[in-house]
RNA sequence: GCCCCAGUAGCUCAGUGGAUAGAGCAUCGGACUUCUAAUCCGAGGGUCGCAGGUUCAAAUCCUGCCUGGGGUACCA
């Protein structure tokens, strides 16, 4: 419908003034006030310069250009400034609902991405304790932006960065060893700046069971590397199974390990060399940071050890995506994380990558609400609340509809109290609820032993309460929410858009009953709800939130 | 100091340069003999942080300032 009348405003224009006027994007939105019709355009708003005319009396003259099917078109008018306003006719609404009933489980999506390969990093936290609150803000809208882009016709590579070599990896093999030796009964002095959280007394634990008393010494010895494959292996399996439980499966787990090994990290070096972006001070290797619009330079490996800082790997771990031949590399990344993904970009422009094609995304943490106060959180420190604690008190559709209800740039306040009480303050509740309340309804008119028709075999016409015309506007807008919520990055606008869909269809609800004696009316609403469900469920899906039968 | 993000109703937040800025919660008043009341109907509630600028039009874009968060390591 949008093509239609997008065509035909360009047709009328370009008769007018000529073609090159009309290639511009012809701006069509939905206004908020119905008094301004069903769409809307400011086109004659942003054109009346270009043509020296007054903005009204240019619309005017595009209006008598127009040439609309009545049926489709019931009304065109101009208003306010300049705008020009219309009046769907009755066709459009019923090729709504013929539209969503044929597309079923793909009404929403589109081949716009045209099949280009993308790739979505995301997550990759240090294998160093279990996944925190703000990890799973970051998981959710990850996979939230990989659903987007499938629904979109892109072709999706889910890839989890893995920080298995460097200090922190260090730390924690040190902090397992000293559990093991305590759980043996040999204090052994724990390593400053260690990991405290009991998690490392677990994986000591299994060591004990494993191995019995035979590694005591290992330190001493340079043996440690049990100790550290060890606890590597099950913090991997244990983020791996907290990330299953929200419904996310990485397609490519990249351990840096590999970069190493590979000798990428000093092809890094080596190239870096060649074209001067790297010098020696003081001891280390410096990359020219000042020469790709940073404030300062920055090391790349350190004096002391001779080993990289962690700057370094992830600028030869972004190389490697750019040579796998993605369209898009989207990156995302909590705000800590805003001065290395600038240092990384400025490497790749050193190494001479197309960071055009890299999509930089950064999210605001999560502030934990608990008894109205703010809870600090260290990792080092284990003073955190882990995401599998959140998922064992409200499950995985409370905690991705929370954390995709707001913008990622926002501040996210995630009040413990709140999202623990499963009240009617947890919205996910309100559209699942629209969801369960239809599929009673389709229940019931089975039991009533009404088969249900389908739309192109129903008098769709029937449907013209203010109620149930809002409810097919709506609905009907799906694909376009879906494509600019890809285009734009902001999964948050999937949230807003099913919570408007049960926000009209219950207020439908309770003003109309669907199941009655009137059959054909019956079998119009049938076809209304019936497209609501597969909205709400479509919708839904595209955020990995269930669409449940029943409450 | 410098860089990034945010500031919209009492609270939490939507808002693609457009027309009279919206929702939920909270507060107050109503609606269950029904296809699910986890719902609905109604009421009150605003200096869109402040000051300039850009233009037909600014919560939205630009500049400065204020407040809050994050960063500014030879930690990741």
């Amino acid at each position: 419908m949008r093509d239609y009348l997008t065509q035909g405003l360009r047709t009328a224009v370009a008769a007018l003034y000529g073609s090159d006027r009309a290639s511009e994007p012809v701006p069509l939105e939905a206004p908020t006030n119905p008094d301004h019709g069903d769409l809307s355009t400011s086109l004659a708003l942003s054109l009346a310069r270009q043509v020296k005319q007054s903005p009204r009396a240019l619309a005017e003259t595009i209006v008598r250009a127009l040439a609309f099917d009545p049926d489709r078109v019931s009304e065109v008018w101009v208003a306010g400034p300049g705008f020009i306003n219309f009046r769907l006719g009755p066709q459009w609404l019923n090729e709504t609902l013929l539209e969503i009933e044929a597309a079923d489980e793909r009404y929403g999506a589109c081949e716009a991405g045209q099949g280009q390969r993308v790739q979505v990093e995301f997550v990759s936290a240090n294998p160093t304790g279990p996944l925190a609150v703000s990890h799973g803000r970051q998981a959710v809208i990850g996979d939230a932006i990989s659903r987007l882009f499938e629904w979109t016709g892109s072709v999706v590579t889910r890839e989890y960065y893995f920080n298995n070599a460097g200090r922190q990896m260090t730390l924690l093999t040190e902090s397992v060893y000293a559990r093991y030796m305590e759980l043996l009964g040999r204090p052994y002095p724990f390593p400053e700046d260690g990991y405290e959280g009991d998690y490392i007394r677990d994986i000591a634990q299994t060591i004990v069971d494993q191995h019995g008393g035979t590694l005591v010494g290992a330190a001493e010895r340079g043996e440690l590397a049990v100790f550290k494959e060890t606890a590597e292996r099950l913090m991997f399996e244990h983020i791996k199974g907290t990330l299953a439980r929200l419904g996310i499966v990485f397609d490519v787990f990249y351990n840096e390990s590999d970069l190493y090994e590979t000798g990428r990290v000093a092809a890094v070096i080596e190239t870096f060399k060649q074209r001067g972006a790297a010098y020696e001070k003081d001891g280390a290797l410096w990359f020219k940071a000042t020469d790709f619009g940073l404030p300062q330079d920055r090391v790349i490996v350190k004096s002391a050890t001779g080993e990289p800082t962690y700057r370094l790997p992830d600028i030869a771990y972004h190389q490697h995506k750019f040579e796998r031949g993605f369209d898009l590399i989207v990156d995302i990344f909590g705000a800590d994380h805003h001065a290395t993904y600038q240092e990384v970009i400025a490497g790749l422009n050193a190494l001479g990558c197309e960071t055009s094609k890299l999509k930089v995304l950064i999210h605001q943490f999560v502030t934990l609400m608990k008894d109205g106060e703010q809870v600090r959180m260290s990792k080092r420190k284990a003073n955190f609340v882990t995401l599998d604690e959140l998922l064992d008190e409200v499950g995985p559709d409370v905690v991705r509809f929370f954390f995709l209800m707001r913008n990622m740039h926002s501040h996210l306040n995630f009040d413990l109290n709140v999202a623990k009480a499963q009240s009617d303050e947890n919205p996910v509740y309100y559209v699942q609820y629209a969801h369960a309340r239809i599929m009673s309804i389709l229940h019931h008119a089975e039991e009533q032993g009404i088969v249900r028709l389908p739309a192109a075999r129903v008098d769709l016409s029937l449907l013209r309460a203010p109620e149930e015309v809002a409810l097919i506007k709506l609905l009907g807008r799906l694909p376009e929410i879906i494509l600019s919520a890809a285009t734009l990055f902001e999964p948050h606008r999937m949230t807003t858009y099913v919570r408007e869909v049960a926000a009209t269809f219950h207020p439908f609800y309770h003003r109309h009953r669907v199941v009655t004696d009137d059959r054909a009316l019956t079998q119009s609403r049938l076809a209304l709800v019936n497209a609501t469900r597969i909205v709400l469920r479509n919708g839904l899906s595209v955020i990995g939130v269930s669409a449940p039968e029943t409450m």
